[in-house]
DNA sequence: TTAATCACG
DNA sequence: ACGTACGTGATTAAC
């Protein structure tokens, strides 16, 4: 049987708006609204999918209906216009239908409901599926005709037939019109019974079928219910009237039944205009995937087949995504563009010529290779990787930062992850070759291949070294801490408790500001916020504040790490961080697992953490950060000439900025005025606000704004050349820095304005930021291969963005100093110096 | 799962 | 008239 796909254009329109209306509109960069296309044309093709129809129509209603107007002029009268975002994409929605080749039919005077209920009737050879989220169209259901009906979202397709609308509702389809006559529809202005809602109007068609049979036996009701029927008769008999569908209206013949015949080559190029990539990939991929439709299939093999040797090939490990450290192999999955393989861990150990393969210059391709490293390493054996699908898509498009966005992004079909795990791996494996395949020319195309060939990829090798190094960790000194600071919490909760005059959860923000704004009676702000910076403008107020403040300060440290840091440290006596280089906006690596790169460091008991950190036995660690880089990035890039000179004397630059900003002379600048112009100097990097300034400071706003006209005036090519990144990023989408890494910023078109200032003050910042970033990885590389060079035993172990730390045997200590300062500091050639600061001591604290 | 808070650069 | 510094990750409470 042929089957017909009726779509139910505005209501399946309007519910992609809404459904895809979260956090900010998706526009193309000109700032054209695409978001209920993206979502029509995903919820179209999962219908497409699941029926896979003949023939389809797309019904639009066009004006009121006009019969039932005639009737009742209020019909519809309540509905509001659409959404401003919504309205251009009317139009659009139809030129997609157009470029797709799918028929759709607008007529004045008629609505969609009319037209579909027409021609599911008009078509009884044919299978007829209703696409639709307006349960009125379930009337319509007969023994040739379902409804797809969309519950809520833009996936979630349900099918309703005579069983299924009976099993829910007990109702057959001609009751679904007296239902809708007894409870009427407040969307439509239909009144219905007024009082009558969906439980009673269900419990009347229960006993009386329907509405003719319930208005003749009102006899047999009673109380008010009786009275509201009784008096509401025309207007149940008009609400059906209103709520029944016409299946005899006019609509043309269509000669070929409105086949479908998808142009998907006109699809891509529209898909392309109204810059919807993902949706684009999909088509694309269905266009190539035509050829081998071998695809779905693998083989479970002994040993890698010849065929895979010098190809490309992508690999995927079967493994389960348990904590990292703990995580199991259960085999590896390989994918050469034609033929997919599986081969279980026992198998590939005992196979020289697989381990051989995986160990060659074979071109391999993986997905955040550097675990599959650690794992293969785990179990006895050794891949060697050219290409990381999650880099590639990542320096792509910087957005992509998760699996699940790539997939999404590149249109992949993902196997349910409770499937075999065979399944599931050489599913992800193809994935994987696909991810390549979508961005190999991209890097190219973008200017990336350097960033990522020479930069990214190299530095996974490192930081998959630094990782399996890991840094010694004594947990005595954490259990100290733990004790101490327990000790303290706890006094402290008591003598908290006690002001409150009860106890409660010190740790719940909520309770917190029950004790502090209601029992207590402190001043706040509408937000009731309890975050350090309002306490701290409390603390006049009342005693109990600075023993919060203390409170919390111990708490950060005791729960996070001196407990937090213990799980971490494994059976060597190490803790083993990830360090993620597909996640920070701006290009940072960071680190998880524990993160590594926020161990505490400023009071007392916060640096005594560092303690705990050690080189190895016999060793000292090394730490050697850049001096200022940001700010001396930022001189470069903007062509400074007056930020160049503070950095060429041989005063603190935030000194300088303070005699230049307040003209004063270097003995003028006392400590306080430092501290100005170093939040001047913060706020440049951050992207300035009078605001933000102010609050950093406690000062108003026009003071604010008086540091930054006067810096401003001092230095005049730092706003122009802000300027020029915004305008950039408003023509472009994106930013980059001195190594071409971009980061797209779709924010700084947003239609609302905070979240465009948001996009301005990102777009300032990731220059800055970014380009610090490539420098130290570069460094890093550069001092890697000297180290190996020059065969040092000594071990880079960890990044903090401007620092890098180093356990160094005693008798390398001079050559690493030298070694590394010259490393980081000659990485590139800006208009002003890159300082480099080595300190070496016992333990992390030491060094610092 | 999300929000609030706070540690680092 | 509105609400704001940039980039991360871990812990806790509360839905």
């Amino acid at each position: 049987m042929k089957k017909m796909l009726l779509v139910d254009g505005y209501s399946m329109l309007f519910r992609a708006f809404y459904a895809t209306m979260y956090g900010r509109l998706m526009t193309t960069k000109k700032g054209i609204p695409t978001n209920a296309i993206y979502g029509f044309a995903n919820m179209l093709q999962k219908a497409i999918d699941l029926v896979e129809p003949d023939s389809i129509v797309v019904a639009f209603d066009a004006g009121k209906s006009t019969f039932r107007n005639e009737i009742y002029p209020e019909y519809k009268a309540t509905r509001k216009p659409a959404p401003e975002e919504l309205v251009p994409q009317f139009q659009l929605v139809r030129d997609y239908l157009d470029a797709f080749g799918i028929e759709y039919i607008d007529k004045e005077g008629l609505e969609a409901d009319d037209i579909i209920g027409t021609l599911s009737k008009r078509y009884p050879e044919y299978e007829v599926n209703i696409l639709t989220s307006d349960r009125d169209m379930l009337q319509l259901i007969d023994k040739t005709t379902s409804v797809w009906f969309m519950k809520k979202g833009i996936s979630d397709i349900e099918e309703y037939d005579e069983k299924r609308l009976f099993d829910e509702y007990g109702l057959t389809p001609s009751q679904v019109i007296d239902l809708k006559g007894l409870m009427g529809d407040t969307a439509d202005n239909i009144p219905g019974i007024p009082g009558v809602g969906e439980k009673t109007a269900l419990k009347l068609l229960n006993e009386f079928d329907n509405v003719e049979n319930l208005l003749k036996n009102t006899d047999k009701l009673k109380g008010k219910l009786k009275e509201r029927v009784i008096e509401n008769k025309e207007l149940a008999i008009l609400s059906k009237k209103l709520a029944t569908i016409k299946c005899d209206v006019e609509i043309e013949e269509d000669d070929d039944d409105y086949k479908f015949k998808p142009d998907y080559k006109r699809l891509i190029d529209f898909l392309e205009l109204v810059e919807m990539n993902s949706i684009k990939n999909r088509y694309l991929e269905m266009l190539e995937d035509t050829k081998d439709i071998v695809v779905s299939k693998y083989e479970v093999v002994k040993s890698i087949p010849d065929s895979f040797k010098n190809e490309i090939v992508s690999i995927a490990f079967d493994e389960n995504n348990d904590e990292f450290y703990k995580a199991k192999l259960y085999g590896i999955s390989l994918y050469n563009g034609k033929e997919c393989v599986y081969i279980s861990l026992k198998d590939l150990l005992n196979d020289k010529k697989s381990l051989d393969y995986l160990n060659s210059d074979s071109y391999k391709i993986g997905y955040d290779f550097k675990r599959n490293m650690h794992l293969a390493k785990d179990n006895g054996f050794s891949v060697k990787y050219d290409f990381d699908s999650m880099i590639s898509s990542f320096l792509c498009n910087s957005t992509l930062t998760s699996l699940d966005k790539i997939m999404d992004e590149f249109g992949l079909m993902d196997v349910d992850k409770k499937a075999d795990g065979i399944e599931y791996s050489t599913n992800f494996s193809k994935n994987i070759y696909k991810m390549y395949k979508n961005t190999v020319n991209k890097l190219k195309e973008f200017g990336l291949d350097e960033l990522y060939y020479d930069l990214e990829i190299p530095l996974t090798y490192i930081l998959y070294e630094m990782e399996e190094e890991g840094v010694n960790v004594d947990e005595t000194v954490l259990d100290d801490i733990a004790s101490k600071t327990f000790e303290q919490m706890e006094n402290l909760t008591k003598s908290i408790h006690n002001y409150a005059g009860k106890e409660f959860n010190l740790n719940s923000p909520k309770q917190l500001g029950e004790v502090l704004f209601d029992d207590l009676n402190l001043p706040t702000n509408k937000k009731r916020s309890t975050a350090i910076d309002v306490l701290e403008k409390l603390e006049g107020f009342h005693p109990i504040i600075s023993e919060i403040i203390e409170y919390r300060r111990l708490s950060k440290i005791y729960s996070t790490y001196a407990e937090g840091l213990k799980k971490y440290v494994q059976d060597d006596g190490k803790v083993h961080t990830v360090f993620n280089q597909s996640i920070s906006q701006t290009g940072r690596l960071s680190s998880a697992d524990p993160n590594l790169q926020n161990i505490s460091v400023k009071d007392e008991e916060g640096s005594k953490v560092r303690k705990a950190f050690l080189p190895s036995k016999g060793n000292v660690l090394m730490a050697c950060d850049y001096s200022q880089i940001e700010l001396r990035v930022l001189a470069d890039l903007a062509d400074e000439k007056g930020l160049a000179d503070a950095f060429n004397t041989n005063l603190d630059v935030h000194t300088k900025t303070a005699m230049e900003v307040f003209s004063v002379s270097e003995d003028e600048v006392d400590s306080n005025l430092r501290r100005k112009a170093k939040a001047v100097n913060f706020g440049i990097v951050y992207g300035i606000s009078d605001f933000g300034l102010a609050k950093q400071l406690h000062i108003s706003r026009k003071e604010a704004r008086e540091f930054m006209d006067i810096y401003n005036e001092r230095f005049p090519r730092i706003q122009e050349y802000m300027n020029e990144v915004i305008d950039f990023c408003k023509e472009n989408g994106f930013v980059t820095t001195i190594f071409n890494r971009r980061r797209v910023i779709p924010q700084i078109n947003d239609k609302n304005y905070m979240v465009r200032e948001f996009g301005k003050r990102a777009a300032m910042n990731a220059p800055i930021q970014g380009s610090a970033a490539d420098i130290i990885k570069q460094a890093m590389i550069n001092i890697d291969k000297k180290m190996k060079e020059e065969n040092l035993k000594s071990k880079m172990i960890l990044q903090v963005h401007d620092e890098l730390i180093f356990d160094v045997t005693l008798d390398e200590v001079e050559i690493m100093k030298e070694l590394v300062s010259e490393g980081m500091a000659n990485v590139v050639k800006l208009n002003v110096p890159l300082v480099v600061d080595c300190k070496v001591g016992n333990n992390w604290l030491e060094a610092k």
